[in-house]
RNA sequence: GCCACCUUAGCUCAGUUGGUUAGAGCGACUGUUUUGUAAACAGUAGGUCGUCGGUUCGAAUCCGACAGGUGGCUCCA
């Protein structure tokens, strides 16, 4: 385990201490509007702070927090210096428990019996209040502030007054010491800064990520959808959004056809005997949906994963050495029934399309097939524009694994030359694997900053065994294949979920849904048809091109093709008309330089069409300011 | 599933402490206009106020259940 917080720079752990300091002074505004609350723990996190808090039956309403803002403002203008002092780990519990600090007096408790108990079960990372260690604790720290007292590691700023900027921002849920089976808290959650501008600053960059928010970019670009009728977490896709499913799934599919993999096909509905065998029934049947048979007994269930369906598929031939390795892709729409809590935009949803796909391997083929999904991840991150890194996910030393040791070693090892020789940022960390294998997770940075996770590359030892798959080696022997896991998109939704907030709703060419929008300058029948003529031409190249000829000024059409954020936009007008050339519009984003010069209709095609097909985050034609 | 909050026209939102025929902008439609690089003008239609039930002389407004959503917690093969 580690510290509760790296010392990194000064500046780092001043902030910290000042957020340490306002869960504390929370806890004190707290205290006062209601004596009876037992407090839980109050620890400093990203960007701010928050304080668990059990109030029994009283409610905490978002119109508590103004009141609560309040009294925290008084304890920070009374500027009262905060007094730190050590009290033995008996005196901390006669302390807790004569104030009837129940939670408090748990984790004191917890820390009298041994650190390394308390660790385990525990995230320290979350505890704040309280030190971590790998023996029994024999004293803790307190800090005072005028008449409240709190259990507390600290660091802690001077006094009150120095705590820095802060707002409160919600209420919500959280369950006592993270366990579902514990009694549910009251967290109040605040954001805090060394400075009123810093704060300002950072609320400022919630309402941008607001603004490129995927539902509400979804809703206005036109994308996807949700229906009452439907249910919840089932996305339905328009054919603006199609076309961005079509294009990535295509390119995602492309990368590894081009490494021989081949695609296949399943339906989605199995009987549950496939995951009894598969060993998923155990340990995911609550989510599954389950179907029935109305003409046979068959018990059905909709596919949560595809890879026993691909099982069945490479079992369904006898396979040599020679055959090895057998590649299978699919990109194919899963069902989990999640709990409805868990649902929010195209990020967790309970249909979605995984670009799905599975290695059949022999254990010296790992290295050289993993090299390939490398490669093939790093080229579609590149070319969506997103930083990637990776994490080695490796086993502990605990007996929680399947597989002999020596299989996970050298697994392992071949994990991470594939990686060294990708040359991809990486890390590695133990007890990370999933229990069947060693896997690859890819992290992916967005434009503000953000990390998820999207792709992921997973060996699996397991599925070949249960499932019985084998082939016949040199020694005319049956062997067990290696299975290796991969998606590189992940979820196709939420794949489109991260991308749109990544590019704000502007999709580089070759995935804008439409391309090039040709607007006419008035609607007389000359003009109208040399627009259409245009359209069919650029469709000819393959490209998605509409045309708005409608009966509203140039001004108005323009708002609205830059309103939909499409990438090049061609008027047309007696100009055009008689000169053949066009001065296209582009989207400043895509924009390398601009010029005056119109282009011939044939070269502004031709270099569009271009750009779509090499998927180029830039323009190289150039465009005018249009000042005619 | 748990905690808090939200749901009014296709979209974004007004709607005083429960009180007559629920409003606006955008969008749609019709007409006028024939438009040159981010919003022409006028008119028309569009709502059982998420659904169901309750309280009340009277409910968009108060209460309950359900559905959907948002922020967290838990979970995520």
């Amino acid at each position: 385990m580690l510290l509760l917080f790296v010392m990194g720079d000064k500046e780092d752990s001043n902030i910290q201490a000042m957020r340490h300091s306002l869960a504390h002074i929370l806890a004190t505004a707290i205290t006062k509007l209601w004596p009876e609350v037992k407090l839980g723990v109050g620890p400093a996190v990203e960007n701010g702070f928050y304080y668990d808090i059990d109030l029994g039956e009283k409610k905490l309403s978002d119109a508590d927090l103004k009141v609560i803002t309040d009294e925290m403002r008084k304890v920070i203008n009374a500027n009262q210096p905060f007094e730190q002092y050590d009290l033995s780990i008996e005196e901390a519990i006669k302390w807790a428990q004569e104030n009837k600090q129940t939670y408090k007096t748990e984790l004191l408790n917890d820390l009298k019996r041994a650190g390394t108990t308390v660790a385990k079960d525990l995230d320290t990372e979350e505890l704040g209040t309280i030190t971590d260690s790998n023996s029994a604790v024999d004293s803790v720290s307190f800090y005072k502030n005028g008449d409240f007292i709190d259990l507390c590691r600290g660091p802690h700023v001077e006094s009150t007054g120095k705590a820095g900027a802060f707002k409160l921002m919600r209420i919500s849920g959280a369950y006592w010491r993270g366990n579902e089976k514990n009694a549910q808290m009251q967290r109040i959650y605040g954001v805090g800064f060394e400075t009123k501008e810093q704060l300002n600053k950072h609320l400022e960059m919630l309402e941008q990520a607001k603004k490129r928010d995927h539902r509400k970019l979804g809703q206005e670009l036109d994308l996807f959808l949700f229906s009452d009728l439907v249910g919840s977490g089932l996305p339905m896709f328009t054919p603006r959004g199609t076309v961005l499913r079509d294009e990535l799934t295509g390119f995602s599919n492309q990368l590894r056809q081009s490494h021989g993999f081949q695609k296949v096909w399943i339906p989605h509905v199995t009987k549950t005997e496939l995951y009894k065998v598969s060993g998923h029934w155990d340990k995911f049947g609550s989510e599954l949906f389950l179907a029935e048979s109305q003409e046979t007994s068959d018990k059905l269930a909709l596919k949560p994963m595809n890879c026993p369906h691909h099982n069945q598929i490479f079992a369904f031939q006898q396979r040599s050495y020679r055959d090895m390795p057998v590649k299978y892709l699919e990109t194919t729409t899963v069902y989990r029934d999640e709990k409805s809590g868990e649902l929010g935009g195209l990020s967790r949803v309970r249909s979605f399309t995984q670009d799905d796909s599975h290695v059949y391997c022999r254990p010296d083929q790992i290295e050289q097939e993993l090299n390939h999904l490398l490669l093939d991840a790093d080229e579609l991150y590149k070319t969506v524009n997103m930083e990637l890194r990776v994490r080695l996910s490796y086993r502990d030393e605990s007996n929680d694994y399947l597989g002999t040791k020596q299989l996970w070693e050298t697994a392992q090892k071949q994990l991470k030359n594939a990686v060294v020789k990708s040359e991809l940022e990486y890390f590695e960390q133990d007890g990370e694997a999933a229990f069947y294998g060693p896997k690859i997770d890819f992290m992916a940075t967005d434009a503000i900053g953000r990390e998820h996770q999207l792709a992921t590359i997973q060996l699996d030892f397991v599925q070949p065994e249960r499932f019985g798959l084998e082939y016949t080696g040199e020694d005319g022997k049956k062997h067990r294949p290696v299975m290796i896991h991969c998606a590189l998109l992940g979820s196709v939704e939420r794949f489109l979920g991260v991308y749109i907030e990544h590019t704000a709703g502007k999709f580089p060419v070759w995935l804008a849904p439409e391309q090039i929008r040709i607007l006419t300058v008035n609607q007389e029948k000359v003009t109208v048809d040399v627009a259409t003529n245009l359209q069919e031409k650029a469709r000819e190249y393959g490209l998605r091109v509409e045309v708005d000829n409608t009966n509203e000024s140039v001004g108005k059409k323009i708002r609205s093709s830059e309103l939909m954020k499409v990438p090049y936009v061609v008027v047309i007008g007696e100009k055009e008309i008689s000169s053949g050339k066009v001065l296209p519009r582009i989207r400043k984003d895509i924009e390398v330089q601009e010029s005056l010069e119109p282009v011939s209709v044939e070269g502004f095609l031709k270099t569009v069409a271009n750009e779509a097909k090499s998927r180029v985050q830039k323009t190289s034609l150039m465009s005018s300011k249009h000042k005619i």
